[in-house]
DNA sequence: GTTATATAACTAACTAGTGAGTTACACAAG
DNA sequence: CTTGTGTAACTCACTAGTTAGTTATATAAC
């Protein structure tokens, strides 16, 4: 229970005098943490915290496992790492959607195919946050610096929905929170259970083809959902 | 590895001559049964296949260990057995729904409502579902006779929209596979990732009044959706 | 006496975490 | 240049504790 912390990250960096950028390991060191962080992502997506062993997590980074305790402490913490890493990806794509520019129907059309395409693109996402709420969500509240990225959304999907209402194309009435929800839940639910209800159907939901008539119904969705008259 | 299976579920049953009832003990070896069962479901929904204990499931049903060997064989085949109870007492219930006498909106909205009313009320659901996800689904898989129960629905759900695109309630061309996932979507996300959503927002979506709120909007969004005009 | 049900004690394999030491390299003193 | 010192990065071998599954045995029912 007692934690080393030889704060590695705080390594002098003699050599490269440029701030790396993000995530783009410069030094040997740094390029060992991020595999090992690449390999657990994939090692916690897969099978869980309680799942996931460390010793393959090491294995698949081609890493000592002594280093994984060494970069980051203990098994919990690693989780910790790789969670705030996939979300922090996530809100900083979401923060640079330009919606602003468009009309609010196109705004928010734009916003649900981003959350439909995002989890497509990384499906490790979707398991860990599953994972990660099958456990309370204790993980993710103990990262700061995570509570304040998220509500900024909610302020601009206010905003799109507002003029919306003024220039007479969405409904008025809207809640954006709920609004929020629902986008994110109708790409979320089918990219999480996929698994069940393709045998549940009987049908693999999984294709191509099927991905691809999902995205177009939860445009469609959202849009009659919004769309004013 | 080497599943024992000494089919316990074929025990002979020689006093009660009546068939019991769905999940009702009479004997004392079926109440063991089911206790076992029921501490599973918990072990299990709170920790997945790979976290959860079989001493902590053998000690909270207040039986040996040995006896869970005895009737289920091994930790992964009590978890299957598991999963298909809860699942299947879902899809009873979801059969026991009286659509068809309702005018089609009206039994969309009933729909929608169960599908918020379930999960709130089943829990375990929810979390069980989500382990089976990351898992890839190959245990629900591994159960037979669960294959067939789902599609009936969706053959409902297609006979009801028809009645609607008829007497001009609901839009046309509504496929109702996307519709049932949407349903299921809206609601299931929200019980789902509540620890998570709640962190990100600052704001305890769990509470009485919170949920009341999301079962209105669920609602809404697929009434606005299906609605003709 | 055979079958179903039950218990406690046990084991083989696994698993998170550690102790102790090594390598590689920077920098400074002589 | 070479010797000494400091330290980040790394390896190897180990352990204390856990965990799914088992063995051996008991008892009640019929």
């Amino acid at each position: 229970m007692t934690a080393p912390t030889l704060s590695p990250r705080k390594a002098t960096r003699t050599k490269t005098a440029a701030a790396p950028a993000r995530e783009v390991a410069t030094r040997d060191a740094d390029k060992t943490r991020l595999k090992i962080l690449e390999a657990a992502e994939a090692e916690f997506a897969r099978k869980g915290l309680a799942g996931a062993r460390v010793d393959l997590v090491a294995e698949e980074a081609g890493a000592n496992k002594r280093m994984i305790y060494y970069y980051f402490g203990s098994k919990e913490d690693l989780y910790v790492a790789v969670l705030e890493r996939v979300y922090t990806d996530m809100r900083i794509a979401e923060a640079g959607l330009e919606l602003e520019d468009l009309p609010p129907l196109d705004a928010i059309t734009r916003l649900v195919e981003f959350k439909f395409d995002y989890p497509a693109a990384h499906p490790h996402l979707i398991t860990l946050l599953n994972g990660e709420n099958m456990l309370g969500g204790e993980y993710l509240r103990r990262s700061t610096r995570l509570r304040e990225m998220q509500i900024s959304l909610i302020e601009r999907l206010k905003t799109i929905l507002a003029h919306g209402e003024k220039d007479g194309t969405v409904r008025p009435g809207i809640d954006p929170l709920h609004l929020y929800m629902t986008i994110s839940a109708v790409s979320y639910f089918y990219f999480s259970n996929t698994p069940t209800l393709s045998t549940a159907f009987g049908r693999n939901l999984a294709t191509p083809k099927e991905r691809e008539i999902r995205r177009k119904h939860v445009v469609d969705v959202v849009s009659h959902y919004i769309k004013a008259g």
